[in-house]
DNA sequence: TATGAATGAGTCTTCATTCAT
DNA sequence: TATGAATGAAGACTCATTCAT
């Protein structure tokens, strides 16, 4: 801990367990002990649990939207750009493999977080959305793509995607196998994925 | 109520409360009100909060790994198989809409769970598991499947499926579409799950 | 402690304390510690600390605004009523001598007592304002009493009246007197101050 | 802000806040945050909260305890003295309308400042008193004035005065008046108590 | 079978104060 | 003179659980 670091300490420290274990099983007395502070110090530098858990929560939201790292090249043809946007979103994801569980876990666990969410979400998607809205009913209209909607394809990608973060803890289990195993099974998945949603696309 | 009503009823109000708010966010004051009876009765009843959650997680995993209500008939060629097996499991879900989330965050958030989980996957799966390995290695030798595993084939048959679960009520909010909308749009997804499936393992 | 008075202990011991010491310096920890229970129980029984106090509170605020015991009779002449108010309005409060410190306390300290008040206030009063109102009028226009309003009248009836349960233990301190010797000089100051009134009003 | 211009600032706003909503309810933050400076501060000019508010309370206790601002001329009749001393008194307090509220709600909570106001208190009435309980009791041998003590007029007149300035908020409320209508009928009634007092004192 | 009373541990928060700088 | 960091005590409240009936 530098020049007192410890803002700094229990800003992580808070991040680690809130993401692990989510807002209600975390108690500020928690996340003192492990800061190896007092518990009022975290009232003193946050006011209160929620302010220092929402600042950690849309820190993370901005991440759980986070499609691509760069905008996309626009002289790139469509079915392209998704095994792009597929592949790029995955590897986001990579880096950050609990979050997509923290913030399901919020939100689904506390209705207000929507709200908090909304204007993060659509900053995200609405960067994207409406260009390659428009290319696919170009796409589809000259046959090269199956007559399918955009929300269709954001969907399977994002189920693809982040079922891969979400349920292997379940399946190291289930399938004894051991952490890196699993780790590296799924290494592969990004690019897996990509093929599938592109191929799932053709007439 | 019948001879012993209020237990079933005390289960019943309490898979309701532990499936819609988690464990965490279900006290069992909150229990006893709903049902309208002592809350030493849950005690009573069940010993411990943790018993009576217990119970019902275990219920509600079985749903969870449930693939298939019946069995497969065996002498269905294994692309067909596996069409079923998406669309059933899709069906179930549907019956279940919320459980995959309760699962999931029960999981993630109490470790403890994965041991008991791990029985009733296992069972769930190794009904069907072997004999898809099997069919699977025949079916890619004689080239009538593209290289693979069946992990693979599971783990997107259980993403795509279940991400339709998980993630609409974001979607909803970020589309600003009512419940009705989204519902219907996912009504097709089943079959289109299967497609899609199906599709990524042509050669 | 009968069987199981404990409910009513607390609200007496609550009622004591709250009366001496007022809302903020009343802790419940204070309550429960003189009752000699857990702290819980009192949260058990009244919720919260402010609905325990608030029913306290206007029971006590009705004390405050009560001017007589029984209705006053209609045929007795406007300025023996008046006499009659102010005596009996004194005897009221020199049974209950802490109440006016107390309620003039929690209005002041929490505005929001105001509005708790209000009701209590109006139905105390409104029993027996419009008449007086009347009675005066008359009394005036036939040159029986000078030209004042009711208002006045009160005003000065409750500031004689409450002085006297306000300022004793100031008085006792700054003259050295004994509080038994400040309560006898006190005792006969209800009737003179029916006599300073009714003397005031004389044309 | 001169140069030790912060610690008569926290004074100051110390007062306001204090008399305002009393010691219990005044915290040092508070203080500090209306200040504008850090809460040591306060902790560093002044030791502590208690040692903070004691010179404010004394300072307005001797406000409180102020019955003129001149003394009395000496060749006077006795009766016009006492209008005069109620007027004065009057007068003194509308230029403080909180400070009998504050004075009072500090006694009653904290008993220990008794002790801190006997002195301030018999400083002031003691540069009155005596010779009033002098010429007093010539009047009353002579007839002039009716049998009584010092001590019921001084109570009438502070009773009649501080009641004007203790009941107005609740009389506000309850008989629906806007806070100037108050304040205009409330004007008036410092030199009607002098008429009241006078009157009562006739044989 | 069912209940109300009672408890103890734990949660978040506020506050006055202290300390090093 | 002035500050930010840090603390410990206390406050109200929630909750799961136990006990006697």
């Amino acid at each position: 801990m530098t020049d007192s670091g410890m803002e700094q300490t229990i800003i992580e420290t808070a991040e680690r367990l809130f993401v692990e274990r989510g807002y209600a099983l975390t108690s500020t007395t928690d996340i003192a002990r492990e800061v190896g502070c007092n518990q009022s110090l975290i009232n003193y530098y946050f006011r209160s649990k929620e302010k220092l858990f929402q600042a950690i929560f849309e820190k993370n939201a901005i991440i759980f939207f986070s499609l691509v790292k760069e905008p996309l090249e626009k002289n790139i043809p469509f079915l392209e750009k998704i095994r792009i946007l597929a592949e790029s979103h995955f590897q986001i994801l990579l880096q950050h493999a609990k979050v997509p569980f923290f913030i399901l876990n919020e939100i689904g666990t506390n209705p207000k977080q929507m709200e908090a969410i909304k204007s993060i979400a659509k900053q995200s998607l609405h960067a994207i959305i409406p260009v390659l809205e428009h290319e696919l009913a170009v796409e589809i209209a000259e046959g090269r793509v199956r007559n399918t909607t955009l929300f269709d394809i954001l969907l399977s990608m994002a189920s693809l995607n982040l079922g891969v973060f979400l349920f292997p803890p379940i399946l190291e289990n289930i399938m004894d196998l051991g952490d890196a195993d699993v780790r590296s099974l799924l290494q592969q998945r990004g690019k897996e994925h990509a093929r599938i949603l592109v191929t799932s696309l053709l007439p």
